[in-house]
DNA sequence: TTGGCTATCCCTCAAAAACAGGATATTTAT
DNA sequence: ATAAATATCCTGTTTTTGAGGGATAGCCAA
């Protein structure tokens, strides 16, 4: 299981201290070969212009473009590369999101150093790695919960957030209040609120809405 | 300015890549002696039963008890024991509940090597420091919107965020409905919300509440 | 000690939302 | 092509709210 050739890795994270972090964590590991960092998508790019690496351990919480689009350029660009993702939060839709975005793996940032280095390992062989943690969320996923909503609904759900009536939703939107109210149930019926300032919350846990 | 004495530091953050990012960082600063770490707040507080260092960093965000607590917890016990808060996030609230907590400063987590010396240099000789960025939040600060709120009415404003009427929060706390709702109105009248619904998405954007 | 904040309670009236039914096009997906 | 989901609209009744007021007692800080 010797390794002929060394895995090479590239971090972007735009926190100095992390990328130094794993810096330090990978150091001693003879079958890794740190190529260097970017801390931002851009850097990143323009880095993968000059060198390919086997892998990319990439923070999904970056200012600009996130890694979850980073990763999506990445691997629309460059097939080969591997990519780790690399998050503090544990939330289903942001794994589930990376994943998708063809990532082949997902750690969390408290992950330990024998953990980081068996994923780095497992996926330089091809295999999909999640930490413990974070298959365990995608396991105890809130299929059921996990809220739908439409264009529509998320539209009028906006609103509401922002205090407005049905009248002054219908009003803005150009249809009847009757309408909106409809939308309104319906998303209180789909995220099981007991009535709109529920609704509302339920809407930030579930994260339909942010900021 | 030759150190005397070096500035014994402690680490509390659940990430250990942080940790070693930080351990990294500081290494080969010979001012500053590296006592160790704790991944959370109990762990902390074990460890100051036995050493006191001069100062701890501090992570905002950890799983059980966060850093503000932490802060205030080891503020009270150990007067002497300057606090560093470190945080991924630079929210004016996070930022201002801290310092209120006991903190010395505040520093983000992109910080640079130089900046952090400096940081901790500069706390050790009693002063405050906070980041630029953390600086220039505190200033650009929304003084106006800076939403205080009353025990009474974050009780009030969870419960309605639960989706509770008047009536059943006035049941719950064995008031009655219209103290109930003068509390609710308070609310919005603090938060400059339009209705509830608006209340509760402000509340969350204000991180009055969360989750 | 005096003034301000907090928590508590009370009132009215109109507007809005919650609840409970439906109905009907138009997409969308299988 | 057909079924399911979506978006639209309707009519009721009951409950809650929003927007005005105002009042009292306790507590803390200047």
């Amino acid at each position: 299981m010797a390794a002929v050739q060394k895995i090479k890795v590239f971090i972007v994270d735009d926190h100095y201290m992390v990328v130094e972090g794993i810096r330090s964590l990978l150091q001693n590991e003879n079958t890794i070969d740190w190529l260097g960092h970017a801390s931002n998508a851009d850097s990143c790019i323009a880095f993968l212009k000059q060198q390919l690496p086997d892998m990319i351990l990439m923070d999904i919480n970056m200012p600009g473009k996130n890694g979850i689009e980073l990763c999506k350029e990445v691997k629309e660009k460059y097939e080969s590369v591997f990519v780790l993702g690399l998050s503090t939060f544990n939330q289903q839709s942001l794994i589930q999101k990376m994943m998708d975005a063809g990532a082949s793996g997902y750690v969390l940032k408290n992950v330990s150093q024998p953990e980081l280095i068996e994923a780095i390992q497992s996926i330089a062989l091809g295999k999909e790695f999640l930490s413990d943690e974070a298959a365990a969320i995608l396991r105890t996923d809130d299929a059921g919960t996990a809220p739908v909503i439409t264009r529509r609904e998320k539209e009028v759900l906006e609103l509401l957030a922002d205090g407005l009536t049905n009248n002054e939703i219908a009003e803005k939107l150009f249809v009847s209040a009757a309408t909106v109210d409809s939308h309104r149930k319906s998303l209180i019926a789909k995220l099981n609120a007991k009535n709109t300032p529920g609704l509302i919350k339920l809407a930030f846990v579930h994260k339909l809405i942010g900021n």
